[in-house]
DNA sequence: CAGGGTATTGGGAGCGCTCCCAAAAGCGGT
DNA sequence: ACCGCTTTTGGGAGCGCTCCCAATACCCTG
């Protein structure tokens, strides 16, 4: 007596197809991974087999001889709630989860709470063998990305980190979202527009503030920077930003602000300044968020299309660890952006 | 010559540390692991050894070897976008991860898309072998819990599925919540209140509506069927649900909407009654979202803790995992919910 | 100083799968 | 029928770790 013990329980495995079908371990693997080198009947014997005893391969012994784990990590930086928050996770986590749906790839949530972690997260993610990584709001001076680069993970980030960004990334427009918005409020009259800008070592930010830059200077309107106000994103930031707008140019009558919800503590300001919202200043976000549909009015914003991008991001990921030809560009994708009209404008 | 083959490249194995330490894999492991077998010098120098070599077990290798994982799987039902959005999904992530963050646990995301999807679920979700699963969003008639009890699939569920939930469950107190709120309401005066309510086959929408029926009863108030609109959870659903509460009882005062995107749903059907709020109609909603606070007038709402059930979702399964002494009950926590008193009420 | 523990330790035997090589089969052509 | 190929197939050798048992070292006690 030899050969394949038969299990009482648990989950058949590879040998017992195998045995099943009536052939040797190693051609039902080839099967199972859809070798060509197999001829037809043998892969209907398998086939028939796997189905019948409902087996699915067991990832750890795969991930331990193949040497990859067919799962990739989503790194989500906790502190940057910007990304974590309405309408980014969820919609980025969505659109990977599309673009996973029909593989085999599992989807890994790693959440860093602070910089020591970060700082062990290279080695970790080796360690464990993921056989990629999908990074979110990386900041130009994370070496977080360089790390992985080295040890030779495939890495894909969301944004660009600046103009010569030499990482597979996926971008929305934010140059041509932001001209564009500016573009619409001169096209309602409006002279003189204003703007309150993101945090500009974010990249995205910056591309955002040359947009406005653009359409202002295109319009031939003129540049004044105190109708430039930097802030940081955030509710209050754009409140105080917009306060200080209101000092130095008491007379403007539109503000791009460049995420909704620095432009719902914008509105606010102007709001206790008695100013009217479109009357007497026009107001248009950015990220087209629920805040932007509840807010009153109802805020013109910038739509990215970042469920698309999480799903742009997967596959540049997949195909980075499918492993694309030595000549191949590292590619990087921008998405378009939709203005979408509504009451404040 | 025999012993340790030493490796080009790659990461150190057990082996390597074993050897570098001068003890045996097993030593090695159990130090490693934790095991109080170990003499102290013995485990000063395999950790020596480690930091060294930066040694990071093989998660595949620990896997196939231990049959366990130490990965959970947050499952998480795409088309049910009320969980899926704002703020459930992103706060729940975040309690988990935070629960995890100090643990060796992984978090799998897994979104299930159709019909289809969630009932392969289970066989793949023991296959791929997670340690355990968490259910967000079951419905009473989802088949999936039942059959990851049978594969003896440790399992968590955020919100019971009826009055005798027999799962380990971690919900918010809706009844009291609700109670809270109408109470709140009767307290500014308001007599003729009425109920938006979610869809009643989930039992925390259920409770929601107890909790307003025990709340009207209590103060005293002629409960009136027609003070009752049920709805589903959706804007569109709240709108509708207050156009035909206005149509049955236009002498209404005052409504508790079970949810913050229904009564942005109520709010325009007022507006468009010309009915201030709150000055002729109260509003108060549920969940405390960033609709709420970004509403005009900013709504009041039922604050539930949904960080601290993702939290506490993880400690139970890691519980579960870990082998609960057989007398336990199966633990259900119900967390306090907290009233924000905005300007709607 | 022997005897009977108890505290540590080493390392074999897998876990289930992929890789790869050598053996077996199939196929023409002569 | 035989030879030289090309297909197809079987199964050994690990992947790195945990489990577990037998071996060794150490400690008291009488």
């Amino acid at each position: 007596m030899a050969a394949a013990r038969v299990r009482s329980g648990g989950r058949p495995t590879l040998e017992e197809v195998a045995a099943r079908a009536g052939v040797g371990r190693g051609t039902a693997s080839r099967v199972i991974n859809g070798s060509p080198r197999v001829s037809d009947a043998t892969r209907q014997a398998v086939e028939a087999a796997v189905a019948e005893l409902g087996y699915v391969p067991n990832r750890a012994a795969r991930a331990l001889a193949g040497n990859r784990t067919d799962a990739i990590a989503l790194v989500v930086p906790e502190p940057e709630t910007r990304f974590f928050a309405e309408p980014y996770f969820s919609a980025i986590v969505r659109g990977v989860g599309a673009a996973l749906a029909d593989t085999e790839m599992q989807l890994l949530l790693t959440l860093v709470g602070n910089d020591r972690e970060r700082r062990r997260l290279a080695q970790y993610l080796t360690a464990h063998r993921v056989d990629g990584v999908l990074l979110v709001a990386v900041h130009a001076d994370d070496p977080l990305p360089e790390l992985l680069e080295q040890l030779g993970m495939p890495c894909v980030i969301s944004g660009a980190r600046h103009a010569a960004e030499t990482l597979p990334s996926v971008d929305s427009d934010n140059f041509e979202g932001a001209r564009a918005a500016v573009e619409h409020l001169v096209s309602r009259g409006r002279r003189q527009v204003a703007t309150i800008t993101g945090r500009l070592e974010v990249y995205g930010a910056q591309r955002r503030l040359d947009g406005y830059r653009a359409a202002v200077s295109a319009a031939g309107l003129a540049p004044d920077e105190r109708l430039i106000a930097p802030a940081d994103f955030t509710e209050e930031g754009g409140a105080a930003a917009m306060r200080d707008l209101l000092a130095r140019r008491p007379d403007l009558d539109a503000v791009f602000v460049a995420s909704d919800v620095m432009a719902a503590g914008a509105r606010q300001v102007l709001r206790e300044a008695d100013r009217r919202i479109p009357e007497d200043v026009a107001l248009v976000g950015f990220d087209d968020s629920v805040v932007a549909r509840h807010m009153h009015p109802a805020l013109t914003s910038v739509r990215q299309p970042i469920e698309e991008m999480g799903r742009r991001m997967a596959q540049l990921l997949l195909d980075e660890i499918a492993g694309r030809t030595p000549g191949d560009e590292r590619p990087s994708v921008v998405l378009p952006t939709e203005l979408v009209v509504r009451d404040s404008s």
